[in-house]
RNA sequence: GACCCCAUCGUCCAGCCAGGUCAGGACACCAGCCUUUCAAGCUGGGAACACGGGUUCAAAUCCCGUUGGGGUCGCCA
């Protein structure tokens, strides 16, 4: 590693689908990587214990791994900087913990939750913009570890200057101007001994001698914590250069949320879109080609490439022409027998025939009843008839919540086989009171179109996770959709059973 | 609400930094052509510089304000 060598990372946190948003910043800081003959690397941001799982972390290594943005070090392929896994970093974290403790730049806090909240509260009504524990910040050393030897819980936050201006230089928006007093003393140890994103962040990149920080816009207000970091440790600041948010396409133009979008690149996959035409589309977001070109090649960006050209305003991810761009793909870039081998990459392939194969004998009177009885398997979106869709002696807005709680089970499963989703449906049936027939009836129709069709959960398990999740999501909009506020107090209820 | 960011057709971009072409392209939409149908393709059309001040001979472009939108304000990232 030469000291102008440039090093960019994307980090995502395993906790939940691999989201396009993380495709779209993996993509510029690959571009800009490889435009500058510097490396590209990955690292799992797993530092969230109760919602992390190995399971996401290996679904985004598929999803990048399928976008073709590899990455020179990262935590399936290590590196001279691992490990890539912050789990596995937890003994470095505590290190220079320790060394901002012994230099009087963090402090412990011995603060309840509960205290906690009531202080935001008086804070709030007084009108405080961030909050610190001034006690904590005077305690001295000595009776700090005391009680924390004595097993008495504690979070460590580090000392943020309690006035002043703190300049930030980002290399698009330019010099931004942050308030101290703004900017709380974050929490940089959890009770749980993790470290939280800031800390581990610094650290990491740092320690894996990361040279710009390319990542999104939601970042921005927290870079001057970030700053302090590295100079309490004596660090050099990497570049910082923050993207705009992807956006939704609705009236508020709200960043990208799978409530409004699908946003799962596994889900874009299944739905049958190439690789390449995702990436083409997501280089379109926010940049263009000199000669102002849509149809481009990742080496053809690449080549283009400069991150000073960033245009600034949020766009919008619009599927509609994600979909003109991937039919030109699919016209322009294959002869039949090319298209062919697409087919069998994506669906129609022994392995998923033979799957499909006893579920649809039964039914089949001829072997031409195959075309109808399986279209549902290699569609995207399914006919939804607003008449079959409904549950006896329910209103459309019940079942558009049971589809919801149905969504939200399904995100949790860990293993998406028809056994557990058997039980889960067991389980969803209980609970709403309802016999298991009437209540998967109204799900034969959001998920195939049609009121009979092969059994249930092992088409939910050929379908996958991804696409049984968004036809649900479409079945709750034909019923008319859920309003936030409703959605919210779904949400709480739901939580409150589990 | 406080703070930060942003602002060109319905949507994505070009033009802005180094003020001076009827504001250009693409998606979507509409019409026509082609075609047994559909798709594709071709041709044409409608469609934007958020608003108000300033600087200037001249402002989409520079400055200020307003409005609008987004983000952040977690022991989530």
């Amino acid at each position: 590693m030469t000291d102008s060598e440039v090093r960019v990372r994307v980090a995502p946190s395993p906790t939940g689908d691999p989201h396009v948003g993380t495709a779209y910043q993996a993509l510029f800081n690959y571009a800009f990587a490889r435009s500058r003959g510097g490396k590209f690397i990955l690292r799992i941001e797993d530092t969230d214990r109760a919602r992390s799982t190995p399971q996401s972390e290996a679904a985004i290594l598929e999803a990048l791994g399928w976008l073709g943005l590899k990455w020179d070090e990262g935590p399936d392929i290590g590196g001279p900087h691992g490990p890539y896994r912050q789990s596995e970093r937890a003994a470095i974290y505590r290190e220079h913990v320790q060394i901002l403790l012994d230099q009087g730049n963090a402090y412990r806090c011995f603060l309840s939750r509960e205290e906690l909240e009531r202080m935001r509260a008086e804070q709030r009504d007084k009108g405080l913009p961030a909050f610190k524990d001034l006690e904590g910040r005077q305690r001295p050393e000595e009776e700090s570890r005391r009680r924390a030897e004595a097993g008495e819980p504690f979070t460590v936050r580090m000392k943020t200057p309690l006035d002043g201006e703190c300049v930030i230089d980002d290399l698009l928006h330019g010099e931004v101007r942050k308030d101290w007093a703004s900017i709380d003393d974050q929490i940089i140890l959890k009770s749980d001994g993790f470290p939280t994103y800031h800390l581990a962040n610094v650290v990491d990149d740092h320690l894996m001698g990361i040279t710009h920080v390319i990542r999104g816009e939601e970042w921005i207000n927290s870079v001057p914590k970030h700053l302090e970091l590295y100079r309490f440790f004596g660090w050099k600041p990497p570049v910082f250069c923050h993207l705009p948010l992807l956006r939704n396409n609705d009236k508020n133009r709200s960043k990208l949320s799978k409530r409004k979008n699908p946003t799962s690149i596994l889900y874009y996959r299944r739905a049958g879109f190439l690789p390449q035409a995702l990436l083409n589309f997501l280089g379109l977001l926010g940049w263009s080609m000199p000669g102002e070109e849509e149809k481009f090649t990742l080496e053809e960006m690449i080549a283009a490439f400069r991150l000073e050209d960033i245009n600034l305003g949020g766009p919008v991810f619009d599927v509609q022409k994600l979909k003109w761009l991937n039919g030109r793909y699919i016209r322009e870039d294959y002869d039949a027998a090319g298209l062919r081998r697409e087919l069998e990459k994506w669906a129609i392939n022994p392995e998923t025939l033979e799957k499909i194969l006893p579920l649809a004998q039964p039914r089949l009177m001829t072997l031409s009843d195959w075309g109808y009885l399986t279209a549902f398997f290699f569609a995207d979106e399914v006919p939804l008839d607003p008449q079959a869709l409904e549950l006896k002696g329910r209103s459309d807005e019940d079942l558009a919540r049971l589809f919801q709680i149905a969504v939200w089970k399904l995100e949790a499963l860990r293993d998406f086989r028809s056994e557990t989703l058997e039980a889960l449906f067991a389980e969803l049936a209980e609970q709403a009171g309802l016999k298991l027939r009437d209540l998967t009836r109204p799900f034969y129709v959001a998920l195939t179109g049609r009121s009979a069709a092969t059994p249930l959960y092992q088409s939910m398990e050929i379908l996958g996770s991804d696409m049984v999740r968004m036809r649900l999501r479409r079945a709750i909009d034909a019923l008319g959709g859920l309003s936030a506020k409703k959605l919210k107090a779904l949400e709480k209820e739901f939580a409150s059973r589990r």
